[in-house]
RNA sequence: GGGCCGUUAGCUCAGUCUGGCAGAGCAGCGGACUUUUAAUCCGCGUGUCCAGGGUUCGAAUCCCUGACGGCCCA
């Protein structure tokens, strides 16, 4: 559609004309500016900016930003500059600027100027920048999105995010958020002895969890490599080899649906800490959370969704059998299979099919008749053996193992365990879960993984691990409701753009 | 995978039920205006009504298929 793309943009196209036969370079390399807008307008709330004598005579400040807003009155002009920081209004007067006026006619919202001048306050009482010589930095070709009702339109907000962020201006302290809850969680993990590690994204096996992995190809090594599930293995390899506290953020990649609270690819923390059991980490889960809350936003109690949520610790801690009978009348002692605990399900009117494992259901029912009551911050403690193979069993019943997750605003935002250590326990769990995917077709189980358990056989010391969806955790603090708008190029069905694509690497 | 809803100007949206000239605000274009700030005043409507097919004298509107998005369910 190049008419239609000309059509949008033609008076933007010959005010660049007119710039060029002007001399003037609508793309500069480089404006060196003395403040941002905020230092500029509080340098001047001081009182310090030498508000005596003419324009002159006083202290000189360069600016940058966007301009978001334009008032032209004659041989005067405001504009409104946006730069990260803030607004600050521009005033343009062409008995000043004498031919530097010329550029102002030629301007449009969206493009980026910078200004140099000096600082007064209007009538109205605004801090605004009276300039002395404007430079343009950057011609906008395309109009910004309408300034008054902002941009609505979702797809657009996470196809073109940056429109997102110049429309809306709730959408950056979103993302500040999110980059001080990591800064926090690392630095959290450092004080107490940690190191980050970086393991492998591409690997032979996706195991380390139960999703569906996405599949690639080496080239080279002529074999099909995975996208890491999870981080578990490989940090707990690191965990034999002595590195005693170890931890990593990173992406990670399951092959699933796209929901509120799940995206292709989701950041996860995972920590683990030799001789802690999930004890241990569940008291570390709850300080490290409050911790990050309090730096984050000031305060360990947060709005979300209509909830105030007070994450201080001590967390409510309950067993997974406690809470889903609380939940749902059903006692899943009485029904140690799938096909029992599927039917007493199906008599109570939570659907289950009965073409699913035992681990399934429980999943299920926990997942639509517990999670969404978890509001307050919860510990479920104590998951059947089928649902974690992973996880060391209780010393008192092996039907159970040494596992918790944490949920809060009717999310799952930690997972934990006392790590299973014994590689011939493993060994067996492993194989369980390959008898379970051969059972189960449409499900997903996690994969043996053999390379692993030679080094569980070398001795892995009792171990708590530790897993934290960030994203969810986001969510949490800075009270979004969907995944998408804590993630800033969220997973979308892609479009045809009318471009031709690039060809498709051979498989 | 299934159900429901949506897609109209650069942006935000009416118009669809009940078929009859394609609309508004902001943005834009032309003009006036040297302290405005959603500037104001005067003039101008810029469009593949998501795409394709069908019904009809006539379709943004009704029907079918598809794409993309949203919500709910799986």
């Amino acid at each position: 559609m190049p008419e239609r793309g000309q059509q949008l943009t033609q008076s933007r196209q010959q005010k660049l004309l007119r710039l060029r036969e002007q001399h003037i370079d609508p793309y500069p390399p480089r404006f060196p500016r003395t403040h941002t807008n905020q230092e500029a307008v509080a340098y001047f709330q001081r009182g310090q900016a030498g508000r005596t004598g003419d324009y002159r005579t006083r202290k000189r400040f360069a600016v940058a930003g966007r301009i978001t807003g334009v008032r032209p009155h004659g041989k005067a002009t405001f504009l409104d500059l946006r730069d990260g920081t803030q607004k600050l209004q521009v005033h343009l007067r062409r008995d000043i600027l004498k031919k530097g006026y010329d550029l102002v006619d030629n301007l449009d919202l969206g493009d980026l100027l910078g200004a140099r001048g000096i600082l007064f306050r209007t009538r109205a009482g605004e801090v605004t920048i009276q300039a002395t010589e404007v430079t343009l930095l950057a011609k906008a070709m395309r109009p910004p999105p309408e300034k008054w009702h902002g941009l609505k339109d979702v797809e657009i907000r996470y196809r073109q995010r940056y429109l997102d962020l110049m429309a809306n201006q709730d959408i950056l302290p979103i993302f500040q958020a999110r980059s001080r809850t990591i800064t926090e969680m690392r630095s959290f993990l450092i004080n107490r002895g940690y190191i980050e590690v970086d393991t492998p994204v591409l690997v032979p096996v996706a195991a380390g969890a139960m999703a569906r992995p996405f599949v690639t190809h080496h080239h080279a090594l002529n074999r099909t490599l995975y996208l890491r599930i999870a981080t578990e293995l490989y940090l707990k390899r690191l965990i034999v080899g002595g590195m005693d506290r170890v931890f990593e953020i990173g992406r990670v990649f399951r092959n699933e649906g796209i929901d509120m609270d799940h995206n292709p690819e989701f950041t996860l923390l995972e920590s683990y800490e030799a001789y802690a059991d999930y004890n241990d980490v569940m008291e570390m889960v709850e300080q490290m959370v409050a911790t990050v809350a309090q730096a984050v936003l000031g305060g360990t109690v947060v709005a979300h969704q209509g909830n105030e949520i007070d994450l201080s610790p001590p967390w409510q801690r309950v067993s997974l059998y406690e809470a889903i009978r609380k939940h749902t009348g059903i006692d899943i002692e009485s029904y140690p299979d799938a096909e029992s605990l599927g039917a007493e399900m199906r008599k109570r009117g939570v659907e289950a099919s009965d073409r699913m494992s035992r681990g399934r259901l429980l999943d299920k029912l926990l997942g639509s008749a517990v999670e969404p009551h978890l509001v307050q911050p919860t510990f479920l403690m104590d998951y059947p053996v089928e649902m974690s193979p992973l996880a060391k069993a209780k010393p008192d019943n092996p039907h159970y193992v040494e596992r918790f997750e944490a949920f809060a605003g009717g999310m799952e935002i930690a997972n934990a365990f006392t790590e299973l250590n014994d590689p011939a326990v493993q060994r067996q769990r492993f194989q369980e879960q390959e008898a379970l995917r051969a059972q189960y077709g449409g499900e997903d189980f996690d994969r043996l993984d053999e390379d692993y358990l030679t080094a569980l056989e070398y001795g892995m010391p009792p171990t708590g691990g530790l897993g934290i969806g960030i994203d969810r955790l986001v969510m949490l603090l800075t009270g979004q409701r969907t995944i998408r708008d804590v993630v800033l190029f969220p997973q979308l069905r892609s479009r045809d753009t009318g471009q031709a694509l690039p060809p498709e690497p051979d498989a």
